[in-house]
DNA sequence: AATAAATATTAGACGAGACTAATAATCGGA
DNA sequence: TCCGATTATTAGTCTCGTCTAATATTTATT
C-alpha cells in the first residue's frame, strides 16, 4: 500500500468531497476548499493521477478511482469518527472540532480507528449528521432534502449541516437548533429567500438562505 | 508563538531524552535516534538555536532553553496521554502504542491535550510507567533505580521500563512482568551479568543485562 | 463568429528537509 | 604528543509542496 502525504489526502478529500456534489471536481473549487492555489492543485492532481487514486483529464477536472474512492471514505470515516470522539467523549462543541479532526484524520494506524469505532459504539453519525462509512467503507446514505428546498406546511427533522464552519454552528445553536430538531415551514420570502420556521416547541424565526440551503432534513 | 514543525518537534524531544542521561545532546545520537544522519541534525539543530528552542555549540552538543524544555515537556505531556488512551480505553497493548504516540504527540489543540487528560482522570504514570508532565509541565521525579544495580537479596517494584521496544515489552509480557510486579533478586552472574529474580508468586527465572539495564526499579 | 472573461496548465522559483561527499575538529590510544 | 578514528560541520544536490507569472484552453457574451 503506498502512503499519501497530508497534503495528498487534503486533496484527495477533496475531490471525493466535490465529487458529491458534482460530475467532476474542478481546480479551482479544490484550490478554494483548500486555500491554495490552482497551480498547486494542478501538480497535485497529476502526481495522484500517476499513483491511480484519480483520473485528471486537463481542463475537465478530476474523478476518482476504485481506489481513490476507498481511500478517501477511510479518510472521511476517521475525520468524523474522531469528531464524534471529541464532542461525545471530550465534550467539545460540535462548533470545536472540524480543525483538530482536520489533523487526526491523518493519522494512521492500523488499529487505531476500527479501535476508536467500536469504543465510541459504532456511531452512524457524526456530530454534524454526517454518515460515518464503516470499515468496509460503506457509506449509508440517507435521502434528505435541503430545508431551502421544502414548501411552506412541511414539518421536517434536521438531519445535517453541510457546511461546518464554526459561525454556522454557533449561530444553529443560538437559534437552539441541533441534529434532530423539528421545524415547521410558516413562509418563505422570495425577496431575500429567507424563511420563517416554527420549531416544536418555542416562538418562530427567521433563517436567511445562506443557513436554510446547508440544512439537510428529512421528512418527520 | 511558534509553531514547529514535525520534525523539528522530533529532534526537540530526542535532545530533551538525551539530557536526561548525559550533559549534553550530541549530534550523532539525535541521528541515531531519529534514523537520520548527522549533517541533518546540525541543520535542525542550527534553525532550532536560531528559533530559541535550544543553545547549539558546535562540536560539543545541544542543551535546552527554558522555553526549548517547556516545548519538549508538552510533547513528552501529550505522548504519554495518548499511550494512556490506548492502553486504557482502546485495549492496545503496551508494546503497541509508541509509534502512534509518536504520530499522535505532533496533534496540535490548545484544548485538547488538557480534555484528554482530564478524561483519563490525569493519570500520573504512563502505561510504561514513566510519569506524565502536568499541565504545567511539571514532571514529578520518582526516585528510582536500574534493576541491573541491585544486589543478591533486594526485593523492590518495577516502576518503569526505560527503552520501549517492544520486543523488550513483549520480553516482559511472556515472563509475566510488568509495572508494579515485584521482584527480589536470588542471584547475580558476573560472568554475562544476568541476574535470576523470583518473582512474588511463581518460579524463579533469569533474566538478561540487557533487560535488567532497562527496568526502573523502587524499593519495595 | 469574434472576443472577452474565466479557468487551467506550464514554467520557473523558492524554502524545508532530507541525503552524500568533502572537510574540519575533537578525542583517545600508542 | 602525535596520529588515526570518531564525530561534526559544511557544501552541494534532490524531492516535495508551494508560490507567481506566463501561456493555453474553454466558456460566456455580444
Ligand atoms: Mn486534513
Ligand atoms: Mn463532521
Ligand atoms: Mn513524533
Ligand atoms: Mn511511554
Amino acid at each position: 500500500m503506498v502512503t499519501l502525504t497530508r497534503s495528498e489526502e487534503d486533496h484527495l478529500k477533496a475531490v471525493y468531497a466535490l465529487l458529491q456534489d458534482g460530475e467532476s471536481a474542478f481546480t479551482k473549487d479544490i484550490a478554494a476548499r483548500l486555500n491554495t492555489k490552482a497551480s498547486s492543485v494542478t501538480d497535485m492532481l497529476k502526481k495522484l493521477a500517476e499513483k491511480g487514486f484519480l483520473k485528471h483529464e486537463p481542463y475537465y477536472g478530476a474523478k476518482l478511482t476504485a481506489k481513490g474512492t476507498a481511500h478517501a471514505l477511510t479518510l472521511v470515516r476517521k475525520h468524523r469518527l474522531w469528531e464524534t470522539f471529541l464532542v461525545e467523549r471530550l465534550s467539545f462543541g460540535w462548533d470545536e472540532v472540524h480543525e483538530v479532526a482536520e489533523q487526526l484524520e491523518h493519522i494512521s494506524s492500523p488499529k487505531l480507528v476500527d479501535r476508536l469505532d467500536d469504543y465510541l459504539g459504532n456511531p452512524r453519525f457524526d456530530p454534524h449528521g454526517d454518515p460515518i462509512p464503516d470499515r468496509q467503507g460503506k457509506l449509508r446514505v440517507r435521502k434528505t432534502k435541503r430545508l431551502d428546498t421544502c414548501t411552506t406546511g412541511d414539518t421536517v427533522r434536521i438531519a445535517a449541516v453541510s457546511e461546518t464552519t464554526d459561525g454556522l454552528l454557533r449561530l444553529l445553536d443560538s437559534k437552539g437548533l441541533r441534529i434532530g430538531s423539528v421545524l415547521t415551514v410558516q413562509e418563505l420570502h422570495a425577496f431575500d429567500g429567507s424563511m420563517d420556521v416554527k420549531p416544536k416547541s418555542g416562538a418562530a424565526f427567521s433563517l436567511s438562505k445562506d443557513v436554510s440551503h446547508h440544512l439537510q432534513v428529512e421528512s418527520n
